[in-house]
DNA sequence: TGATTCAGCGCAATCGTTTGTGCAAATATA
DNA sequence: TATATTTGCACAAACGATTGCGCTGAATCA
């Protein structure tokens, strides 16, 4: 079955392809073509199932109506989630989308993002993996717009969105401190990007703010679920070993609540725990895991407005910068202490 | 900053957009390109970090290096794990991934599946959620091969991929009905998909077999948590409530937790419970969910192995129905029952 | 020296669209 | 009736690549 083009439409019509066009765009009227015509070409196009080459159009227009995502690791829930959400948000701007799993390495990062480059998106929404927004810069500044979510970087002239990870930082480990525990374990991700360091530095300064600056201690190297473990199983060794912990991410959770469980102590009696993102695994795990959550659905939304207007060229905007705030979802991960800790919190 | 094409390397090295081509596609040798020509170009080329119009080469040779992706949902955590692999597998053969969500709603699908048509993708691989496969197998035999994967129809002449959901359903039952179980309800999800098909014949036929075909039952009609809810709490409230549930997925296992729990039953002592899928999550939940496992691996790797033989239209392919086995993965949450169903079981 | 061969490259058509411009016929206006 | 306007549509040049064929000049051969 030979596919049908302008030309065979306009073959079987009578009419040019230029009219043909126009009509099948909806530009009828505009071009003064006569209704009688403009009904014989949709039906004929209806009954043949006429589907314009995307790519002939895509290559005379200079737009192709897709945009490219670029994730770390789709197998991540939480990467999942967001790209189930930047999807049908791009759907309902009219776009489709290419997805490009950089699985956490920068040199998959620019291979994949000079492959959407290729591909002319006509916008890009990153979850950068890499330490140095400059690649991602010069696909800006080329003429496709970027934006970022999740990840971003302070020095960048991109427009990001993203949870307030400082504010999601301070309010998990507040919500510990009130709850008496001072000696809390922080176990953090990839050490350079922004989100980890924004929750360190809230950490770091609730604990300072409690007078705690000491305890407990900042630990960790990436978002896997092996970090999570390895990180715990350490810390649990030590002479004396954390009340709560803090868990950047679902994956990290995963593997500290494995060496918790290897040292057969029990949530919360024995060991607290909150952690970040919002998976609904984690109101089934037993305890439910008290955790930030965040606005995923928002920024989703956020990046693809952000990202069309871009698109669209409404006056070169400004960057934006957004952090929307996260929540703490209370659930039973943590209890209260009332030893040592909570005089010495209450000198 | 201009866009570069070929023309433009073109007129900065003085060779024509021809040659150029030629280098840049590595056929310098079969059309005796010198080998200093080679050089200039390819320093060119690089320097200026030339990528090529895939629109237009699209266009031109009719392969985009491109392949469409359906699933019926995202955010369901066993698709964002069949999507990982698809589109890992499909980069290592040097293709991208253009991922549409169907949302399970058959207009949905045909969009989307039309939007993959016109973007040119020289192959797809779908989770179908339609009832019917004559929309897929036109694409199909319009000339964009069409890999079927976890779901399929009995009567396609569409190649497919999937677990043996038949014997993982047996295995699933029998495993319950070898712990001494008979009054087992199953709830299955989406009826008219064959992989709820199946798993449901695999229960009714084991349950059979152990001359218990009327206890239990199978209830329930989607993949969804609300649906495994909804039906664990119907059947908890029966004068004589199960002793143990198959849940057919992930999704429904998390609806009958939460209303076990509500219940206040704990498993496995008051209720045993096995699952489909293999969701990192199950293990982490208390207890550790005992499943049937599907070989996703395998499955989204042998689906991009057929669809790049049928791209490459390696002498007009066979259909294949592959069927790949499940595997039971023994954990916690079924428990022996020493009861009046044990002795009625060994009648 | 004249005829062959071959190395090295370019011409121009093509893929399926869009779109600025042009032009005939029909209608309105004077 | 002659002119101006409007209606309805078509021509042809792009967009950026690929590719069958052909051309030139040098080297080889007889």
């Amino acid at each position: 079955m030979k596919k049908d083009t302008l030309k065979s439409i306009s073959q079987r019509t009578g009419y040019s392809m230029t009219t043909v066009s126009r009509v099948l765009n909806g530009n009828a009227n505009k071009y003064r073509i006569s209704k009688k015509t403009t009904e014989i070409i949709t039906a004929e196009a209806r009954e043949s199932n006429f589907t314009p080459s995307l790519l002939a159009k895509g290559l005379r227009t200079n737009k192709t109506r897709t945009i490219g995502l670029l994730v770390p690791g789709i197998d991540n829930p939480y990467f999942a989630n967001i790209a189930s959400i930047v999807i049908s948000e791009a759907k309902k701007a009219g776009n489709t989308v290419v997805l490009v799993d950089s699985m956490e390495s920068e040199e998959s990062e620019r291979e994949e993002l000079s492959s959407l480059v290729s591909r002319q998106v006509d916008g890009v929404i990153a979850v950068p993996c890499g330490q140095n927004p400059s690649y991602l810069e010069n696909i800006d500044r080329g003429g496709t717009p970027v934006v970022l979510i999740d990840r971003y970087y302070d020095n960048t002239t991109l427009s990001y969105v993203c949870t307030d990870n400082y504010r999601g930082g301070y309010e998990a480990t507040s919500y510990l401190l009130q709850n008496g525990h001072a000696n809390i374990l922080c176990i953090r991700g990839v050490p350079h990007s922004t989100p980890s360091c924004e929750r360190a530095r809230g950490y770091a300064d609730a604990m300072q703010a409690h007078g705690c600056a000491n305890e407990g201690g900042i630990e960790g190297s990436d978002f896997s679920v092996r970090n999570g473990y390895l990180e715990t199983k350490l810390a649990l060794q030590r002479s004396k070993p954390p009340t709560a912990i803090f868990a950047m991410s679902n994956t990290i959770l995963l593997g500290a609540l494995k060496a918790i469980r290897e040292a057969s102590l029990q949530i919360p009696s024995d060991i607290s725990i909150i952690s970040f993102d919002n998976n609904v695994y984690l109101d089934y795990l037993d305890p439910a895991i008290t955790r930030i959550s965040q606005p995923i659905n928002e920024i989703g939304a956020m990046a693809i407005k952000l990202l069309m207007q871009r698109i669209a060229g409404d006056g070169d905007m400004q960057q934006a910068r957004l952090q929307l705030p996260p929540q703490l979802v209370v659930c039973n991960s943590v209890a209260r202490v009332r030893q040592a800790e909570e005089a010495y919190g209450n000198q």
